[in-house]
DNA sequence: ATGAAAGCGCTAACAC
DNA sequence: GTGTTAGCGCTTTCAT
């Protein structure tokens, strides 16, 4: 009945309308439910009650506003459906779940215009830290971020310089240790297979640094193939059709991950192609969405989880500071050679 | 130059040193920067340059605070490794993209617990809609949902009493209509595999479908299987094997989702197991993610991308309004036959 | 077309 | 332990 009473206008409840029913001033409302301060158990009681029977929900925008301090962390990513992502986001999550601070997250769908106006809109809500793919932004991006005035923890890469932090691998590194694999379990017609995506600088970066490592070994990549969109599994297959037509004499096939490299295994089991002794493969991801397979895809692991983990640890620890310290971290991935490279 | 004598101290930017910079009132400003109001053309520009020297990030929290209107939709799903939600929250951005309104994503790893305190802290920002996964909730937050004063659209599934508005598909009659095909194609003995998780509704429901359509035949589930974590793939395998060791003389598989059934579906290729004359199988999704498997498994259509954009075109269409008018918008999946389901 | 004043709902800082 | 006062940075409203 006193709900009805108070709560009658459709017009959403404030700490007001709690003090009112509590009869207890605002601004010691407002301690209870942040639990700070010191408040008599009585009132406490009382404060908390009246909330639960009004329904009372914070307003968290005039709380921010009044305090400076909004626990949120912007994470702002190319895409959700790359499942790399989630699994970064995962580790993310699980560490800022120890803290005050939530994520929120922004996609760019890997365009850098997107991904200034993501970041200019989640910069405009004042978080507490922001957690970015990749290295490479439009200048107006990168001097947002450095303007920022919050811990900016740059992930996924290492190949490059970020504004402020930065916890990733290093994917020319990847390439070129599995460019040395290869070569060192006696492969030399090797084929490469791979996104279009100009803008996945990730994906570049493992190319080059495999053409890297192959140059000097006085090897080069035999033949390359290329898709955009559609079923990674499907791609995967028609691609290998297609480089294993045009050039039959490849022994090796390096995919740029392991969708692709799991659609190409499919392709050579069904076609009596022995693996990895007729044709090696290999994938980037170490993906363990792909763990049932009839044969385990040679791959290195991008360190997602952790990837994640580490960065909002450095955002955690810096909240409240104006940089998160320019930290470096490199993590390292390790090859799996599976069932489909030869182990030398 | 102008920028260091303003921008010395290391707060951040505010409409006023906008106003400064560039001589012009506050509120011509904030016109400006929103573009409302007659500005003239000559003021625009001055104030517009004076805005991008100076790198100025508006701040949403004000003015938020001081419109009482906030761009944000809350979305509220169980996971997001699933697969299936970050299709349903491309969906949303597809058509969200085209209005002021923002998704924003709170994730509860399907607890109900979880799902009232991402809820809570998702409200006490005042976004102007909600959508959220299913339509069981704990009673405090159906209690939050109502009282939120925004449209609300529940999503994914339709059996059962939404708070407000809902879009999604009958999962008791997909499970229903794969048992009437299975019977109709003739198979007898049939076994389910399944989730543990009881808390995953929708999965109950096919099940509790799939079971009550059975009856009508006078059939039952000959066997079941449950897992709980670890990769899909592997687990289909395991599951399977496990299923059919056990009681050899099952005709048909029926598995909650695709993941696992395609675990099935290569563990009998590779046991020689004739699909679908000795064995059939069938899932649920409709992954695309799948489409290069050896053959393709029978599945009903969740139809994500679909629900994601209905629910976002509600919540549209409603923002401002304190409801989205109790819509039902009942979607239809349609069953797949692929090859791993007789055609009858 | 532009400006001045008031206040959104909360919290910091300071009284008592 | 509790209350009072003064903003946080914007936008609304009303004046000019």
């Amino acid at each position: 009945m006193a709900k009805e009473e108070i709560a009658n206008e459709n017009r959403p409840l404030t700490l007001r309308d709690v003090s009112m029913a509590s009869g207890v001033s605002e601004m010691t409302v407002s301690r209870v439910l942040r639990g700070r301060g010191d408040v008599s158990d009585a009132t406490r009681t009382k404060v908390l009650e009246a909330a639960k029977m009004l329904g009372y929900v914070p307003n968290k925008i005039a709380g921010a506003l009044a305090s400076q301090r909004v626990n949120l962390v912007a994470v702002i990513i190319p895409s959700l459906s790359n499942l790399v992502f989630p699994e970064v986001m995962t580790g993310i999550s699980e560490v800022l779940d120890e803290t005050p601070l939530q994520p929120v997250v922004g996609v760019t769908n890997y365009g850098p215009e997107r991904e200034e106006a993501v970041l200019y809109e989640m910069l405009s809500w004042r978080p507490s830290g922001v957690i970015i793919a990749g290295l490479e932004h439009t200048d107006a991006s990168r001097a947002m971020l450095r303007a920022a005035g919050v811990p900016v923890v740059e992930i996924m890469d290492c190949d490059g310089e970020p504004v402020d932090a930065m916890v990733g691998i290093s994917h020319r590194r990847v390439g070129r240790e599995m460019a040395k694999a290869i070569v060192r379990a006696g492969y030399r017609r090797i084929g490469f297979l791979g996104t279009k995506m100009p803008l996945d600088h990730r994906a570049r970066k493992r190319f080059e640094g495999f053409t890297e490592a192959l140059a000097k070994e006085g090897l080069e990549v035999a033949d390359q193939e290329f898709y955009q969109g559609g079923s990674a599994l499907v791609k995967g297959r028609e691609m290998t059709e297609a480089i294993l037509t045009r050039t039959p004499d490849l022994d090796f096939l390096y995919y740029s991950n392991d969708m692709i490299g799991a659609g190409g295994l499919l392709y050579c089991l069904e076609n009596g192609i022995e693996v990895p002794g007729q044709v090696g493969l290999a994938g980037f991801n170490g993906l363990r969405l792909l763990d049932g397979l009839p044969k385990k895809l040679a791959t290195m692991d991008a360190c997602r989880a952790e990837i994640g983990r580490e960065a909002a640890r450095l955002v955690a620890a810096h909240a409240g500071e104006d940089s998160a310290g320019a930290e470096r971290h490199v993590l390292t991935p390790t090859l799996e050679f599976g069932a489909t490279l030869k182990r030398r």
